[in-house]
DNA sequence: TATTATCTACAACGCATGTTGTAATTTGCA
DNA sequence: TGCAAATTACAACATGCGTTGTAGATAATA
């Protein structure tokens, strides 16, 4: 890219768009920079983020290279709004799900761990593409997903921190153990291709059985 | 690159060096082209390999950029021997540490992990790398890379599956918990940014009182 | 010292890249 | 219909890229 100063959407903003004068809020400009973000995934998905080029994004979509700017910032802004498109409804999962309504701690751990991998299932490549390429997003914005990370994680640590009063985990290192866990969850996406004999709910089975060994004072 | 076909080193091939007649046993040309290995690890790990140019490389080491070429073939095969550099022992460590010949298997478990994070805590970044840039490497590169994964894998495997009917292990899915512990061993090196509050040592002991917890029949 | 093999300096090639500017066209609305 | 806003088409820019070729310098060998 041409040095400009980095000049990607900032992190909570709505990624004002790149049009001069238009608001953005016209349904088929949204529709039309939804439809950019989603192809241009498919593709760093496909060939990596530094490998496709705008012209790539332009033939995929239809649009001529230079109208895309017309949506977007910057092609750096593409890959945070793919990021933003799956990374932000993660966060959400606890207060969607009502977790903390659930009172035993057990049940509230099972239905976060399977919540999110229900819903990290559907974003298998995208997390990928996430590990691999986060780095390129300028600072600001990588701050924002690592603190996102960090909250789904403090969720469940939370969690583990309730149960082990109540005798029903034992835990020595929470904080370890919920960093562990948010990691595990991500097995399905970064090791794909040792995991193709397991459909995602045996997938699940399995990943619960895996933790619960690890977390509960009285497995079985 | 220009197209001009793969070209980077082929799987087991130690490389065959850049130069057109040089035979390249010399030290002095093996010990600069160690040294560009080197430099070029630091450099993609800093700033990633699609944003490291050649001429970044050339600054590094002092290697005019054209000479370069005189040491390696292409960017790609930097990339490649890099990894080979540290992926290549750390399939040996069964062997190296006679393993097969501990008779307990789960302190043959216990050995294999506490060599691996060992050995892979000198290697952290490199680690890092491998799972953010492998993906540019060639088709048949990248399975070599896979193959020597899957057999550290499957050497974990062997060792549970020897304990199972010995019933120091109670495993539901060895294939799935060896999956999970090889992935586990890169917890350290994915996720240091949370991790930077324990020790390498501290790290292995949590690590291990957590896998322990996962595959031991009576833990504690 | 003469000759060969190893290494270096330097310039250049050809191409693909992200991004910009602008004029034309279409659309939405009074 | 007429005007303004939204959208498109197209060409161009400036730059950085991996790689090559080659002529000269140095080191090793005889």
């Amino acid at each position: 890219m041409t040095k400009k100063g980095r000049q990607a959407a900032a992190c909570k903003c709505k990624s004002s768009c790149g049009a001069s004068k238009n608001t953005g809020t016209s349904a088929v400009f949204q529709k039309r920079k939804s439809n950019i973000i989603k192809k241009a995934a498919k593709l760093f998905i496909k060939k990596g983020y530094a490998q496709t080029s705008m012209r790539d994004i332009a033939k995929a979509t239809g649009i001529d290279v230079g109208n895309l700017y017309y949506f977007i910032k910057s092609k750096e802004e593409i890959l945070y709004l793919i990021f933003d498109m799956f990374h932000k409804p993660e966060e959400e999962i606890f207060e969607r799900f009502e977790i903390n309504k659930i009172e035993d701690p057990v049940q509230q751990l099972k239905t976060m761990i399977t919540e999110l991998i229900g819903f990290g299932g559907n974003f298998r490549q995208e997390i990928l593409l996430l590990y691999r390429e986060s780095r390129v997003l300028p600072k600001e914005n990588l701050k924002c997903i690592m603190a996102r990370e960090s909250h789904v994680i403090s969720q469940i640590e939370g969690i583990l921190k309730e149960g082990v009063p109540k005798k029903v985990f034992k835990i020595e290192d929470t904080s370890f153990t919920a960093n562990m866990i948010m990691y595990e969850l991500a097995l399905y996406s970064m090791r794909h291709w040792n995991m193709t004999p397991y459909l995602k709910n045996e997938f699940i089975d399995l990943l619960w059985n895996h933790i619960s060994k690890v977390v509960l004072s009285r497995p079985d």
